[in-house]
DNA sequence: GTGAAAGCGCTAACAT
DNA sequence: ATGTTAGCGCTTTCAC
């Protein structure tokens, strides 16, 4: 480990002021070509790698860094496919600007007398998702804060029209007049275990994305006048093929049979149809199944997923465009699109 | 805007010394419980949020972040599959010890004096295969670092067996006594376009990744007596479907038509079995196809992917524990496993 | 258990 | 075009 160099070592070393060596490195035209050159060759030499990062933005006031708060674990979130398409918008701005991504959890929120605290040195921050880790009474250290799919306090937004978009694909679904339908909706209760709801008193407290798309299949129920009890809707704890699959096979089993299950994301939806195949029983023909997201896994699949797309990139670009202010502030609604495929074709009638 | 509020602020209006702050918010064993709890409430009322991370980490010369420099835009590699699970594997020790990431493309190495810059703060650093982004001279902040994926310099890596790797799926693939092989090989040359190459001495300064496993092809085809010209190598300039597609369909032009196609990637392989699709042929009845790196999306496939599976998660979790010096600070060789599916089924002899 | 003071490495305003 | 200097906000001895 060399010993560490610091600008005043080697302003001393080459005989010119610490500021004119602060200059070579960050202020070209504040000196000579010529002078520049020898000024960086000579650290080069002495193995100075230019200024601290940590002193320079304690001076400066600004990182280069933008933070994005994800909601579960970042090892979670890099690899869904929501998630990282998100991410993917994100990092296309934030290339384009030259600033770093610092990938936060939620669990990087200290709790810190009672309400929780975010350490973290950034231009910006980008809290994703939050809505089931409740920030209230949230700390920041910058006022200078989008949210992405929740909102919170006056901070501009970018959000799906997640109840049109259910509402767009629950009808296209009920088109083929369904004898029952099954909900397997995503984090619908506050509970760690897969099962039905009893009323939908119970939806009140769930996320607002949830409960959006919950509120949207509804509409297209009863515009179609079709009938969805309660206890027709499964809680899935987390968005993971295992959960869903388990759900699936419960839903499976109430007799009459569902005959279109209502996923309230694509990867619920890819996992209903495995099981609805294991029983022997064929998509879309026996059981239709609709899904949410739109990742293009659903795309390959056979048979390939009905569902809604969702501009994730888009999400992410927006999001990054209103924090570095190159766009307007105002708080974003995103549009969605209904995707017709095989797994719930369009009907006869 | 607020304006900005200091521990100095705080502790002038609370009537204690600074040190007292920064002890209630860093240090809670060295003040009473009672006064601790007065600070913390008084600093919320007054909306001071905890001590500034740039000024902390000044003084203290850790930030609690880990960067991972991408060889590729930021966009891109929160996307690929091989990147993200390496994140994923990455993410997962980060979060444990609560660590945050840090994502740096390889474009913010600054060019400054001909040599790149890294300008960072962080307490370590991972190199993701820049192999073709040559570190020459890189110059880094911190001699905290481990490379992946490739070596450079004394620093301790993660790497893979590529060549062992390559070898045994060709062996397999080679079982199948083919009449023409070609290969779909990544980053063979400099250049951005698809193409044949000459002769095999271009290969020399190929990325290392690559050559491992075009090293790997040759063992197998010298073991089984296979000839593989070097003008039955494509250079696919990046892991993109498109390229692939392409490149495939050039290969599948030459006559006689190959009949197995060796590919360096599962993305690759991918887009060659929509290739031979495409033309109405079979596979594997008509053209073989391996891939390598065993992404999720290749089981799924119809028909799946034979290839060579590489452990992606644990290789971005063996980089941390090395960086953050949890484990033996040696370089490690990961191995990888031959996973047999439908492109290039077991062969009857 | 608490306070005073030095200084982490740098940049920007001002002087020369 | 280059030098001087104050201080960014914090942590950490060291006294008390």
């Amino acid at each position: 480990m060399v010993a560490k160099l610091t600008l005043k070592d080697v302003a001393a070393k080459i005989g010119v002021s610490t500021a004119t060596i602060s200059n070579a490195f960050s202020r070209p035209d504040q000196l000579s070509a010529g002078l520049r050159q020898k000024i960086l060759s000579e650290c080069e030499a002495m193995g100075y790698y230019g200024p601290n990062a940590a002193a320079r933005s304690l001076r400066t006031g600004r990182t280069g860094i933008i933070g994005v708060v994800l909601s579960d674990r970042i090892s979670y979130s890099v690899t869904d496919p929501v998630a990282s398409h998100f991410l993917e918008g994100v990092g296309e701005v934030l290339d384009r600007y030259h600033y770093n991504l610092l990938l936060l959890s939620a669990g990087s929120l200290e709790a810190g007398n009672g309400s929780a605290r975010l350490s973290f040195m950034g231009d910006g921050l980008i809290l994703y998702g939050l809505q089931h880790c409740q920030p209230h009474g949230l700390r920041l250290p910058t006022k200078n804060v989008v949210t992405v799919d929740f909102t919170w306090e006056d901070f501009p937004s970018v959000t799906v029209d997640n109840r049109g978009g259910a509402r767009q694909v629950a009808s296209h679904a009920f088109a083929h007049k369904p004898n029952r339908v099954a909900v397997l909706g995503l984090r619908m209760l506050e509970d760690a275990r897969i099962q039905r709801l009893r009323n939908s008193a119970d939806l009140q407290e769930t996320t607002p994305v949830s409960y959006q798309r919950w509120l949207g299949f509804m509409d297209a129920a009863e515009n179609l006048g079709v009938d969805i009890p309660a206890s027709n809707i499964w809680h899935v704890p987390e968005n993971i093929h295992h959960y869903a699959y388990q759900a699936a096979r419960d839903a499976l089993s109430l007799r009459p049979r569902p005959d279109l299950l209502l996923c309230m994301s694509d990867r619920i939806a890819l996992a209903a149809i495995q099981a609805v195949m294991r029983l022997g029983l064929k998509v879309p023909e026996d059981v239709k199944v609709v899904g949410f997201d739109g990742i293009s896994a659903g795309a390959n699949f056979h048979p390939s997923l009905t569902t809604v797309h969702q501009f994730n990139v888009e999400k992410g670009r927006q999001a990054v465009e209103m924090l570095l202010g190159h766009k307007h502030k105002d708080s974003v609604q995103l549009d969605t699109e209904l995707i017709i495929r095989e797994s719930c074709p369009e009907s006869d009638s």
